[in-house]
DNA sequence: GTCTATACGAGGATAGAC
DNA sequence: GTCTATCCTCGTATAGAC
């Protein structure tokens, strides 16, 4: 049960920044989470930058594991695709919105390495959901307008806009999966 | 050319808040920009969350205007669609993205009272829109499949979305016009 | 209205003991 | 690895003079 603490501070650190953002969290709320002192995250993390780089790196490990576990599985690809929307909506209910969606609102104020790690997230992001758009357009599971590439952005974008505006309705989870039923039904030829 | 004091401590602010979200900017900052001292801030809006929450009600009431002015324009529906999506643009080369969509990132650490201003804002922008599809559904301009609120809080999700993304793109104007026309190419039988 | 001065706590970070 | 102690800066906010 017990884990290091390295772990858990990046677990509680993660809930943090996923719920109120890089500049409205700090040490002290981690260590009083965890039962520690301030000194004791700067051992593992030297600096909060260092802390946050490692939790957009970690995060992004995580998707890509979670991306290719989709992969794998022998589902249709518009099942696949109902998969990976179903991936932005866990932690909603937490008020918790995707790790680096909130930090790149933060963009501006945090330093060019984490900036790095935000672009190369969503850029893994795009090139794994262009190919499922690929392959389901050679299964003719679904037509594509334009490139793959672009319409992979534009569902990041908008899975990216439907959980910020999750947040703000009474009723996040089901906000959320309104808006993205409506494209999913728009985008691919559900049921 | 001088406007008083309180208009220009709200254009600052909003222009900060817009830039680095809620919890990083600060009277401080205000001040320095400005050229006065952090009390004065204090005597035209005594706490920080009077200051936002005033920011908010602006924004808003800038936007439904700047709506009503698309509105009475006579111009086609896809060109008031077009102009609407337009105005999303405006502050992205600065990284300036949507008060209220950054706002809504740092929903959770708001108070109530900027929450509701918030809910009110979007609350107002999907009404608005609405309208707009339906006149353009009526003049056969479009055909929507789901429900006028419903394309609508599609929509906005998108441009939301769309503004975030472009962020963490080197050329955020670029990015931001491309996502949004492969929409508008989808939704509207643009040209 | 704007200033100086100041209170007071929070935030990030380090030194050094254990 | 974790602690105590401490540093120093920043952030929000107020009192009171001008």
């Amino acid at each position: 049960m017990k884990q290091n603490t390295a772990q858990q501070i990046l677990d509680v650190a993660q809930s943090m920044v996923r719920n109120r953002g890089y500049s409205a969290f700090s040490y002290a709320d981690i260590a009083k989470e965890i039962g520690i002192r301030k000194a004791s995250i700067h051992y593992h993390f030297p600096s909060k930058e260092d802390l946050v780089k490692e939790l957009v790196k970690g995060y992004r490990d995580i998707l890509v594991r979670k991306c290719q576990i989709i992969e794998r599985q022998k589902i249709t690809p518009q099942e696949q695709l109902r998969k990976f929307v179903s991936l932005y909506r866990d932690g909603l209910q937490e008020n918790q919105i995707c790790l680096c969606g909130m930090l790149t609102a933060d963009f501006v104020v945090l330093n060019s390495e984490i900036q790095a790690e935000l672009k190369t997230f969503f850029s893994v992001t795009e090139s794994w959901l262009s190919e499922l758009l690929k392959r389901g357009s050679e299964a003719k599971a679904w037509k594509c307008t334009q490139s793959y590439e672009s319409e992979a952005k534009s569902i990041i974008a908008m899975l990216q806009g439907a959980q910020l505006l999750a947040r703000a309705a009474d009723n996040s989870t089901e906000t959320f999966d309104n808006l993205t039923e409506g494209f999913l039904k728009d985008k691919i030829d559900y049921e």
